[in-house]
DNA sequence: CTGTTAGCGCATTCAA
DNA sequence: TTGAATGCGCTAACAG
């Protein structure tokens, strides 16, 4: 009775604690705890039972329960990583929302070694019930094979594969087009954009909205596609648009937050003055943008909201619903601060 | 047999199908598979077990061996958020290692509700063989509570309590008295310093550190304390210590990186020129600091090494090695940039 | 070298 | 309204 087997401290309370705490059996515990439809214990055997478990302090083991139920009650959640702010802002939602659902969140990053490896053994360990995945840069391939061999266990977050049947995915389209409206408005005509690798899905999105919007504005587009989407992809990329003196762009539009500040650097390190030679405006909010000199206005997208969609499309599966498509409803909107002005 | 529970794809396989198919016991595929001492099947079983597990793409449930070891092979980290690039910066550690030692991740924020709660549930449901906490928020008597309970599953990130035998931590002071120097070296001889709360453990370190090497450099200090050390806090610190023309001091010290962000939009708002007027120096390097302009002067700290540290120290304790109180070795490094200056 | 047995903690039959 | 029995998948102790 009294072998523990670890030095680890007294052993955890399990339901046979609570039921010989309270004289009865363990099924009977279960049930109550559970509020099981047939758990109608007579209401004095129900408040001894919720007394004990209170006081010994039980939790039922996820292991057990999970061996039992063959769920976990755990999602995985992979990241590219902590780069951009969109990332963190989403793991924020994702465990948020999680959390208030009653799941755990298993992370995993591209740091920990091949993504695909990662959600394979997740999944395959039993790890997790589903994997949120919002990584771009597994290929599709894999992910085809991902979704055939457990296609309600894979949700696909800003991303679309013509495999995968759940996904979330926000408007980048609509948001970038939002910016490049504001600065038609504001009456500039050559616009450069600065994207990351058309690889990505969300790029080519990004990409195609600030196409069709420079077109109905009647705007010049001077687009540059980096390899990368960080500061040095932004800095990169302003620089090589502000290069030629002739055809100097008067206002950038950089389709990730990091690239707008890269954007701000640049320009700033070429001796711009922005806004009143440059407007700048970046995809993506964050606290940061009104800490910059000058605050960078941006197209601020509803990342919370797809941590949310994410978590209940992948709950909904879990509990037998099909997979689908969500598109998160919320509208982009734009927060202006200094980095855009009228063009002279 | 062929009773798949659920619509979500076949079931994973098992050892009984990799025993089956290969036509042995149970134990002896665990063995093998586990290369446990006294697997020595024999080189022929041995191989096909190997292949059959491998045909079947057999990967161990980790509940039901979690159940029978009474060991997760999962690790907990609590932070605040991700407000700070030193958190995510030691969030992606910690991820890292722990895969490199086999162990998976469970994310707890205080988004998710009440830190200790969150604590005590990852602990108490044995959803993780033990928790890395580093949030400076929770209060000392709930970790006493914690530490006496789980004494050899609790570590502490940058953070010493007493009651707490088991922590990481790095050398704040030392980092804040290189920076201290730096400024002193310049020249600087009014120095003023924006901190976060007192309460916080590597405030008071970090605190302590200024006002010895302070002392040493002969320098006059002026130091504020904010409720918070974002942004925001390091702009409102840094206006307060400039408001007085007649006293202002000639370098800044910033005690995060986002108030050093902060402290650097403060002055550039009250227009002072950046390293000119004003030099800046803040703790904890990010790549954003090159591309802030002027790109900010920084002091390093070896938050990868925290997180690997804490993950080993987690582990030694799992594996019944006593708490103990490790320091990291490694020395902060100061990363000179474009905000700090001799003074004029 | 390999098989048998038992049990981790829980939820779910079925029986009373 | 409650209890007894069973098994989720795995590993460890003990046989053989």
């Amino acid at each position: 009775m009294t072998t523990d087997r670890k030095p680890t401290g007294p052993r955890r309370p399990t339901l046979a604690d609570v039921a010989a705490a309270v004289g009865v059996h363990t099924s009977l515990v279960s049930r109550v705890l559970r509020d099981d439809p047939r758990g109608f214990a007579s209401a004095e055997t129900r408040s001894r039972i919720l007394e004990a478990a209170e006081s010994l302090g039980y939790r039922a083991n996820v292991a057990a329960r999970g061996l039992r139920n063959a769920r976990t009650t755990t999602l995985g959640l992979l990241l590219p990583g902590f780069t951009s702010p969109m990332y963190t802002a989403l793991a924020k939602s994702v465990e948020e929302h999680a959390a208030a659902r009653g799941y755990g969140l298993v992370l995993g990053t591209h740091a920990a070694g091949d993504p695909h490896e990662t959600i394979t053994n997740m999944l395959m360990q039993g790890r997790v019930d589903a994997m949120l995945v919002a990584s771009g840069r597994i290929e599709d391939k894999a992910l085809r094979r991902l979704a055939e061999w457990a296609p309600h266990r894979v949700v696909l977050l800003n991303r679309q594969v013509r495999a995968v049947k759940a996904s979330v995915v926000l408007r980048d389209a609509d948001a970038a087009a939002l910016a490049v409206q504001r600065l038609a408005d504001l009456g500039h005509r050559r616009i450069g954009g600065v994207f990351g690798p058309p690889s990505l899905d969300t790029m080519v999105r990004r990409r195609h909205g600030f196409r069709e919007a420079m077109r109905s504005a009647g705007a010049d587009a001077l687009t540059v596609s980096l390899e990368g989407r960080d500061y040095a992809a932004g800095f990169s990329g302003a620089q090589r648009l502000l290069a030629a003196e002739a055809n100097r762009p008067t206002a950038i539009f950089a389709a990730t937050f990091p690239m707008g500040v890269g954007a701000l650097a640049a320009a700033q390190a070429m001796g711009l003055a922005v806004p009143e030679q440059l407007s700048i405006i970046a995809l993506h909010d964050d606290d940061l943008a009104g800490f910059l000199t000058p605050a960078l206005t941006t197209v601020a997208l509803p990342v919370k909201e797809l941590g949310i969609q994410a978590v209940e499309l992948a709950l909904d599966m879990a509990a037998g619903g099909e997979p689908r498509r969500v598109v998160v409803p919320q509208s982009p909107h734009l927060i202006e601060r200094a980095s855009t002005a009228a063009v002279r």
